[in-house]
DNA sequence: CCTCATTTTGTGGATTTCCACAAAATTAAT
DNA sequence: ATTAATTTTGTGGAAATCCACAAAATGAGG
């Protein structure tokens, strides 16, 4: 088989018309992604094709399934590492059939992918050669569609930043203009924000906006960068377990930047999960109280991400300001710490750590490395030099959030 | 035996003087108390005396376990109620030997008492005659100073006032008033406030006045009356549990009032206990305070009567105050309520007894008259339907505080 | 160093909780 | 009225908790 010297010289009005021609050169279904897996273009009239580029074209985007496995088996890395075809074989859990691509350079950067399905034939040395001719004809295609989102991106992102900061309250301002950049609207919704160790460079925007387009566990309806934090506002995709979903989520973000870039210590967290625009600012700051709470209480807190389960930490600030003006006096637990330091004894952190396991003795007594009964004697102790009731659930979460709170205090 | 017609008529400098001059008539000894049972004079050169005796002379007042006593036989009630003088027999659980008493009277009010120990002889018919007409004779001097002292009680109770209202601030100056009226000091104290159901007329004041004259549970620093409220200043007798010995007076309070003067429903509570004068209004107001949150939570306050054990009510206002600026929205409850309204079940409800019996199944089970496993079954519904993990107290807390704080905001 | 009070660890048994399973009762919906 | 889902009650056994008692370890003070 010959091919002229340029195939792709010509003009063409689109990518679709830019994939159908690859399509008919190669004689296989094609696919155009960006670089974010997102479909920008597909051949049409193909007779055969497998399960997931069934699920792209209807989705519009590679199932996250399917990405997740060519990271696994290294396609996606060898890709991103150069500008060589590559054949993927077939990789059945997920639907994939034996395929080849190539990746989309500008410069030094991957901007998007081609992929053609080997579905009647497997494709030669000579084919794998026009795909990678293709694949630098589509790059000035690409390109546009990449500017004309960056302009469009920099409209949204000013917009994001007047939600966030409370710029815009009115609804009907904020509705307008979701409509007008047409972002997509979401019955419940809530302010994200990922903290790096150091500012945020283009690079890791990069990594991490890839990995936002690609996950499918969430809607992301806006991002934005703000030194060391990435700030996105993002919807769950059922109401059922609005909050089960976002903290999956975070986790398998935390997961995908380590493993896939090696990007380690991001501290996460969600604020409040809102049905109305009005409280995007109001989520924005519940997920930065939620991240100062994290940084004053890592242990308690390690495994909390959204207000939601920040639960009474969610008023130490309150309490604190009181407790400084001299309110809340805990004559038990100044007993108990008078104890404490006059015997070297330890039935504060007793006490704290028995109610952080949920007066759960066993636990408890893992924790502290301490038998079971030396617990019970200490508690009964506690009950005795403290002049508390063990039994009154009241007295003891005031001394539990006084220890909190004492705390708290110590690290101001 | 006989006797000049008023053998009491000559002048006698002090009533000491006027003890001795009764002893040596009766040949017995003698003690006069005022209407408190405070001791005012007793005759000396007594050979006899019996352990009620000594002790009253030596604490210069009853103890209070005779006073108890004798209310129990019914010779006080005889005493306040008629002229005639009383016999009593030995009661000697409480070292009270045989004893004849007659009681003070001016205009219709008893104001104090004379008591004759029956040492080495029983008083006649006309040994009792004499003992009235003594009774009679003694008006004058015991009221002399109770004029005396009443002046001296209105300067006092300003002086409370200007404490509570916080009009002195200067621990100095409140020092320097302590010692000029002769109040006794305390290492501890704490405002108290009894509230009857309507304003507090002399009568019971005065009655009031009497228990705590007599009661030796705890030191009266200062009182006074504000409408519904009586209002004392109390110290502690002994450091080490303070709590607990306010606790028990004012349940003894309670008891006596209303053993003894059939004084149904007063609302008892007590502010913080401090150390320097300063806090005397900040006690003061946290009495206040508990005395209002028990008005809205009578079933999980009845027990408590101290700030202190107030516990999480201690912040309420503070909470709800944030809860009213739209803070603290609680999604596991919002669903839990949510689901409750539809199908007619209990799970709020069930969570907050649960929590109120120290998550004791077999309590809870028996509040709410259902099988054990029935509340299980619950449980494990409310972590279900609520999205919260019933084995993280801090979850359950913040649960616990939101249903309360919706039940208090009901209540406004 | 010794002594005494306090704290820790150990043992065993009564009691309670937890859990899985199943039957009965109730409720909602067609 | 029938069906299906949910809720309540019951049973039994494994696991955990509680409690009393005792022996050992620790530590402060004379």
């Amino acid at each position: 088989m010959t091919y002229q010297d340029d195939p792709f010289k010509a003009n063409f009005d689109s990518l679709e018309e830019f994939a159908d021609r690859i399509s008919d050169l190669l004689q296989c279904p094609i696919t155009i992604e960006d670089a974010n897996h997102r479909l920008i273009a597909y051949s049409a009239h193909d007779d055969y094709t497998d399960p997931a580029r069934t699920a792209t074209i209807i989705s519009r985007r590679v199932p996250e399934k399917v990405i997740n496995s060519l990271w696994k088996k290294g396609v996606i890395p060898a890709l991103l590492s150069s500008m060589e075809p590559v054949r993927v074989e077939t990789i059945s859990e997920v639907g994939l059939g034996n395929r080849v691509a190539v990746s989309i350079w500008k410069n030094n950067e991957v901007i998007g992918f081609i992929w053609a399905l080997e579905a009647d034939r497997t494709l030669s040395k000579d084919d794998m050669e026009l795909l990678k001719k293709a694949a630098k004809a589509a790059k000035n295609k690409v390109l546009q569609l990449y500017m004309r989102k960056n302009k469009r991106e920099e409209r949204v992102q000013e917009f994001f930043w007047k939600l966030l900061t409370g710029h815009i309250t009115a609804n009907e301002e904020i509705k307008e203009n979701f409509a007008m950049m047409q972002i997509p609207t979401a019955p419940l919704f809530s302010v994200l924000i990922f903290r790096f160790a150091s500012d945020i460079t283009n690079d890791i925007e990069k990594q991490i906006s890839y990995i936002l387009q690609t996950t499918q566990q969430i809607h992301v309806l806006l991002y934005t960068v703000d030194r060391h934090d990435f700030i996105l506002l993002a919807a769950p995709k059922s109401t059922l377990q609005p909050l089960h979903e976002l903290n999956q989520f975070i986790i398998s973000f935390g997961t995908k930047m380590k493993e896939r870039f090696h990007v380690n210590s991001i501290k996460s967290s969600f604020g409040g999960i809102y049905e109305t625009y009005e409280h995007i600012e109001k989520s924005y700051k519940e997920a930065l109280t939620v991240l100062a709470i994290k940084e004053k209480f890592p242990e308690q807190t390690s495994t909390i991400y959204s207000y939601q389960q920040l639960g009474i930490y969610q008023f130490f600030d309150l309490l604190l300001e009181k407790k400084r003006q001299g309110e809340f006096i805990n004559s038990s637990l100044l007993k108990l710490q008078a104890y404490d330091e006059k015997h070297h004894t330890n039935l504060v952190e007793t006490f704290e750590v028995f109610f952080d396991h949920d007066s759960n003795v066993n636990e408890t007594a893992k924790a502290l490395n301490i038998h079971a009964n030396t617990l019970s004697y200490r508690l009964k102790r506690i009950a005795e030099i403290g002049e508390i009731n063990l039994h009154d659930i009241n007295q003891k979460v005031k001394l539990y959030i006084d220890i909190k709170l004492a705390k708290y205090e110590a690290l101001h």
